[in-house]
DNA sequence: CATGAATGAGTGTTCATTCAT
DNA sequence: GATGAATGAACACTCATTCAT
């Protein structure tokens, strides 16, 4: 614990502590799921007060929905930056890549096992449904448009429907994402192999 | 009076009441989730007495483990069905065909976000991430036979990899399954004929 | 299916336990009123557990609230009790009498110190509020319709205005609980003299 | 530099936020109790920081320890003036009209709500019946004082009893300040004619 | 066997108070 | 001195489980 001298109470250092009670949220919630961890085990983990907490979010729901949010930002920015690569090809490529780095990473493991908690909270939690809707909802029309694109560019047959292999897209990511966190010795190599292999089989030669 | 070995309770009787009580269970956490259910819910539910399931369970979390018991067996019945078709294609077909009515069946939703309850609770519950994982690993064994099968009928290219394909399969299957959780009015059938399309396109023209 | 022969716990015995709940909260009100009082202590009081008295009353709220219908109804009841006198002198001896007994009875001491706490409830609490006021209200109409008749026989002067004296007697025996309660050792007896001295001024004589 | 004795705040500085503090007390323990104002409401309501109390205060308890005290001062004070006329059919008559003048002063309301939260929270804290109880007896004792003179002067009965019919007097006041309380549109005016009328009838006609 | 009243450890949250800045 | 972030004991209330009827 770092109660030091910190030289003001600034904005920064506010900042700072809601990070922290995040971040240590997050650890819990992940490890134990958002409902056999407590305020208390949160708190513990911390290193703060139980009290304290209270100064940054007003309850345990808006802590989980403040964490929704966040995940959400985060997941659209990688297929946004997937989507500058011009050809399909290299866009998928670039985009199984990413994902298939990002399963590898033991630090997005904590991530994607609170996602995933979101995800069944999400089904009694409107607030929550929303946040998880947008993170799927803005990936997959980001999605949807680069196949339309590649479509129009002769890339892939004119019968792909672009909203429909934007839904198979965000189900083979998600759906993996599952079967690892059931057994994290999984490999994802060969799962992005597949895919890879799968979407080379409609992109037309070119 | 008479003084018997029959027992007062038929054997039936006991099952019947079991059944009410597993019914109940699934409907309160399908709805309100494994924890926000309370066992008083399901009970009130189930027009049953609070002592009741305790008779039939050892405890909430058992209850809960009984229910997943369930839907292991009732998914890997599935896969064993389609799987008794011999060409590939047909094979495919099927699957994709019962997959795709499951989820336009409404009475299979309460199933399915039953099991999304079960697959998050899975991340911290040992025993139920045994269920899971079986209710997994089965289908996937299952299915990668069907498709080393149809790659040494050479139905599919030599360089695919069996284990890696089926696991494609299921996660488009659960991908999609939460797509569809999240969002009722999505409608299954542009997502199955994307996915049909794309496992045409590396089937092997005969 | 509830044809049951198993005798069902009484209603009886449930109206004990809520007596049993209502008067160990009485006791603990009284004593260190309605907010130093905590659930805990009202159950430890009473012998049975923490979660016991949420089968019975929704909140500690409610349960104030409870309390403070019973005593309304109580207090009524003596006012309509002594109301059946006729003339108006025997009337207001019966009701000093009356409240100076109560007054004098240790066994009211607890009430009347659980009834301030619900005065002072009562300005913030609206349901309370209304309690209380009902709790004054009713009593001040059988009283003004006891000096009415009084002055319409001729037997206090036509000046009098009866809602008026309604709520001086009121003042009187609240005001003077109110004593008694910062100091029990004071003496009712004198004070009941003196309101009877003071009322026998205006009564004509007859 | 000079090192001075003359403090860097001057007392009339720190008198001014104690009694910024004070008021900003009274204003919130009158409209929401005692114990449901935070010092946090209080500090909120002040202006000041949610240490700033502490400086002047060692406690919420003996802050409203000061305040009763203040109270208490300011009512003894009302009687003394009153008293100073001879005739008891003055001085009453004054009494009488002072504490009506007060009743229906509405800057007066906030004040006697206070008071009132002070007389329920002395039943359980001896520091505040102590003073409730000197800000009853002073009273007292001079009422009883000017009755005995009354007395004295054949102005009243031989057998009245000085120290009952101060309790009278009191019992009315404080009384009818609940009764005004609880319903603030009641017209203070009726019962301080009753009142009047009750006195004016034991006082011997002379 | 079935019931449902009773239990009590455990929850999220509050708030008087402290103390480093 | 004044501030307000931090503290943590305490609170009202919940709910899985038990067991007398």
């Amino acid at each position: 614990m770092e109660n030091t001298a910190i030289p003001k109470v600034s904005q920064k250092h506010l900042e700072a502590r809601r990070r922290q009670i995040l971040e240590a949220a997050i650890e819990c919630f992940a490890d134990n799921g958002l409902h056999r961890t407590t305020m208390q085990d949160i708190m513990r983990a911390s290193g703060l007060s139980v009290g304290a907490p209270y100064k940054y979010f007003d309850s345990k729901e808006q802590l989980i929905e403040a964490i929704a949010a966040e995940r959400h930002a985060h997941e659209r920015e990688i297929i946004l930056e997937a989507s500058a690569k011009s050809a399909t090809a290299e866009i998928l490529r670039t985009l199984i890549d990413r994902f298939q780095q990002a399963l590898l990473e033991p630090r997005d493991r904590k991530g994607r096992r609170m996602a995933m908690q979101l995800w069944t909270e999400a089904l009694r939690n409107p607030r929550i449904l929303k946040t998880v809707r947008k993170g799927v909802d803005e990936p997959r029309r980001m999605l949807a448009a680069i196949v339309t694109r590649a479509r129009d560019n002769g890339e892939m047959p004119k019968d792909i429907d672009p909203d429909a292999m934007a839904r198979v897209m965000i189900a083979l990511f998600q759906g993996f994402a599952l079967q690892l966190a059931w057994d994290p010795r999984t490999d994802p190599k060969p799962f992005a192999k597949a895919v890879e292999r799968l979407f080379a089989a409609i992109l037309s030669r070119t």
